[in-house]
RNA sequence: CGGGGUGUAGCGUAGCCCGGUAUCGCGCCACAUUUGGGAUGUGGAGGUCGUAGGUUCGAAUCCUGCCACCCCGACCA
C-alpha cells in the first residue's frame, strides 16, 4: 500500500475511488461494471442492512423473496415501466452450453428458452403478478412487504458502489385499498429513510418529490430524500414511489371492499441501495480517507500498545482486557491490534484510512500516569484521558462524533443551498458555488430539460413543506409559485 | 455506446519512438535490531510485459482485433 491518497480538492473522483480500494470496502471485479464488496465494506452494508431491516419490520413490514428471473411477457404489461428499462436489462435466453468439439464451450442453440427471461432491474411486475393470488378481499390489505435482493441494470458507465451493473438493495412493495393508506405508505417510508440517513448515516438529506421527468417509470408520483456530497454535486440516496393502480390494472389485482364492490389495488414501492455506501463515503471522508459514524463502524474503538519489550506489552494487555468488556457493556465493539509486525505509525494510518471513529493508543507512559491517548478520526484532536471512567467517557464521546459529523455534513449541506434569480446567476452558481439552487420553474418538462441540456443540472426533487412565494421561472419567465431544488448529480 | 487516455510482479512504475525475454520503489518471505505517526539492515522469492493473432531469425517494443480500467459525453438508483 503506498502512502496516502490523492487529496480530494485535487481530483474528488481520484480520490473517492482510492478510499474504496484503499479502506478495502470494494475492488473490481473481472466482470464488466461488477464489483466485488470486501468483508469490511460489506461488514458496514449488513449494518445497514439490520437498522434498516428492523425499522421495516417495525413499520409493519415483512421480508419474502421473489425470483431473481422475469418472463420477458411481464416486464412489457405496464407501458411505462418498460419504457423506463427496456434499454438496460439483461436477458436471459438459452438454459444450457455445450462443448462445440474443439473444446470450446458454447451456448447450446437447440436450448433456446421459449420465452426470454429478464434478470430484474426492479421487481413490480413478477411481485404484482404474485399478488393477483395473494389478494381476493379488502382483508387481504394491506400487505406490507419487503425483500433484499440483487437486481441488474445494464448501465452505460459504473462507479463504484454509486453505479454498478449488479447492486444490492432492498425493494418494499406494498398493496393497499386506497390512494390515501397507498399515499401515507410511501410518506411513511420516505420519512424512514430520511431518519435513517440522517440520524445512523449522519448524512441530511431533503425529503421532495420528483418532477415527471425524473419519475419512476409506473409511479404517479416519486417521492426522494437528495443528499450533498463534498464535491457539490447531489446524490439521490433513496426513493418512494406511490404507484397508483398502475401495477392492479396491469396485473389485474382486484380486490372486494367492503361494500362488496371490485377495486383495483392501490400500490407503493420503495427501495435504497448499497449506493448508499457511496453516499457515506462522499459525505464525509477526508483526505486520510474514510470517516465512518459511530453508529454504522464496524469497529467503533481500536486500542494500539505502544511497547517496548514483552513485559510492557504484557502490562498493557492486562490493562486492555478489562477495558474490553466494559467497553462491550456499553454495547461499544472494539479491535485490540497487538499486532507485532506493524509499528503504531502504521497502524494509526491504516485505520484513519478504514474511518475507525477512535483510536486507543497506550504506552508505558500511560500506564504510570492512569491515562490513554485518544484520537478522534472526525476531528484528527488527540486528547491525554484518564484510564478511570474510560468505556463511558468512549461511549460519550461515540455519541458527541456521531453529531458532530451530521452537524458537519448539514453545515455543508446549508451552505450549500442558494438561491438564484436569474438564469445568468444560475448557471453562475453552478460553475462557481455548485450544491443546490433553488430557483423558480415554470413547471414544465420542456423548461427542465433545456436547462438540463445547457448546463447538466436537474431538478433534484420539490422539497415537501417548500415555502410558497409567487416568483418567475429563470429561464422563460413565466410565473412560479414555488422554488425547486437543482443540482447537478450522480 | 461515441471521443480521449492507460494496461509491464500484489501495488506504483522505467524501458516502447530507434525490436535482441525486463528497471526501480513499495509490499511479500527469513533473521536481527526496533515500536508515542506510515522502521532499519542483511539475505531471498516473485514476471506467459492485459489478451488473441500478425510481421520478424527474434516482439514489452512494430501492426490488427478483442478485453478491462480511468477521464469527458449520452443513460441511470
Amino acid at each position: 500500500m503506498s502512502k496516502g491518497i490523492t487529496s480530494k480538492s485535487e481530483d474528488y473522483s481520484q480520490w473517492y475511488n482510492e478510499i474504496v480500494i484503499k479502506a478495502d470496502l470494494a475492488e473490481h471485479s473481472s466482470v464488466k461494471g461488477c464489483m466485488v464488496i470486501k468483508p469490511y465494506g460489506y461488514s458496514i452494508w449488513e449494518k445497514m442492512q439490520a437498522v434498516l431491516d428492523h425499522k421495516f419490520k417495525e413499520t409493519g413490514h415483512s421480508n419474502a423473496y421473489f425470483p431473481l428471473f422475469i418472463p420477458k411477457s411481464y416486464f412489457s404489461k405496464e407501458a411505462s415501466h418498460v419504457d423506463g428499462f427496456a434499454t438496460e436489462c439483461a436477458v436471459v435466453t438459452h438454459y444450457r452450453l455445450k462443448n462445440d468439439g474443439t473444446g470450446n464451450i458454447i451456448v447450446d442453440e437447440e436450448a433456446k428458452l421459449e420465452e426470454e427471461l429478464i434478470v430484474r432491474p426492479t421487481s413490480e411486475t413478477i411481485i404484482w403478478n404474485t399478488y393477483k393470488g395473494w389478494i381476493q378481499s379488502y382483508r387481504d390489505l394491506p400487505l406490507l412487504i419487503n425483500q433484499w435482493a440483487n437486481v441488474v441494470r445494464w448501465e452505460m458507465r459504473t462507479r463504484l458502489f454509486l453505479r454498478t451493473t449488479e447492486f444490492l438493495w432492498q425493494e418494499g412493495h406494498t398493496a393497499h385499498a386506497t390512494a390515501e393508506e397507498a399515499i401515507e405508505e410511501t410518506e411513511k417510508m420516505l420519512d424512514v429513510y430520511a431518519d435513517f440517513a440522517e440520524n445512523w448515516m449522519g448524512v441530511p438529506v431533503v425529503k421532495g418529490k420528483k418532477t415527471e421527468t425524473e419519475r419512476f417509470a409506473g409511479a404517479l408520483d416519486t417521492y426522494c430524500i437528495e443528499a450533498l456530497m463534498q464535491d457539490g454535486k447531489a446524490l439521490q440516496a433513496g426513493t418512494s414511489h406511490f404507484l397508483g393502480q398502475n401495477f392492479a390494472k396491469a396485473f389485474d389485482v382486484k380486490f372486494t371492499s367492503k361494500e362488496g364492490k371490485q377495486e383495483y389495488v392501490w400500490a407503493s414501492s420503495w427501495g435504497v441501495s448499497t449506493r448508499l455506501m457511496g453516499a457515506l463515503i462522499m459525505a464525509h471522508s477526508d483526505d486520510s480517507g474514510l470517516v465512518l459514524p459511530p453508529k454504522l463502524a464496524p469497529i467503533q474503538v481500536v486500542i494500539v500498545p505502544i511497547h517496548k519489550g514483552d513485559e510492557e506489552l504484557q502490562k498493557i494487555s492486562a490493562f486492555v482486557d478489562e477495558l474490553i468488556p466494559s467497553l462491550k457493556g456499553f454495547g461499544i465493539s472494539v479491535k485490540y491490534d497487538d499486532r507485532d509486525s506493524q509499528r503504531p505509525g502504521f497502524k494509526f494510518a491504516e485505520y484513519e484510512l478504514k474511518g475507525v471513529p477512535i483510536r486507543l493508543a497506550i504506552g508505558a507512559r500511560d500506564m504510570e500516569n492512569g491515562t490513554v491517548e485518544l484520537a478522534r478520526r472526525d476531528t484528527k484532536e488527540k486528547l491525554t484521558v484518564p484510564q478511570e471512567g474510560l468505556a463511558e467517557y468512549i461511549f460519550q464521546m461515540l455519541a458527541q462524533i456521531q453529531q458532530n459529523i451530521y452537524d458537519r455534513a448539514l453545515k455543508f449541506r446549508d451552505e450549500h443551498i442558494t438561491e438564484a434569480n436569474s438564469y445568468e446567476e444560475f448557471k453562475d452558481l453552478l460553475e462557481t458555488k455548485t450544491g443546490f439552487i433553488a430557483a423558480h420553474w415554470d413547471g414544465t418538462a420542456e423548461t427542465e430539460k433545456r436547462i438540463k441540456e445547457e448546463t447538466k443540472a436537474t431538478i433534484r426533487c420539490i422539497p415537501l413543506n417548500n415555502k410558497l412565494e409567487d416568483g418567475v421561472c429563470i429561464l422563460t419567465g413565466k410565473p412560479s409559485k414555488q422554488r425547486v431544488l437543482f443540482a447537478k448529480a450522480y
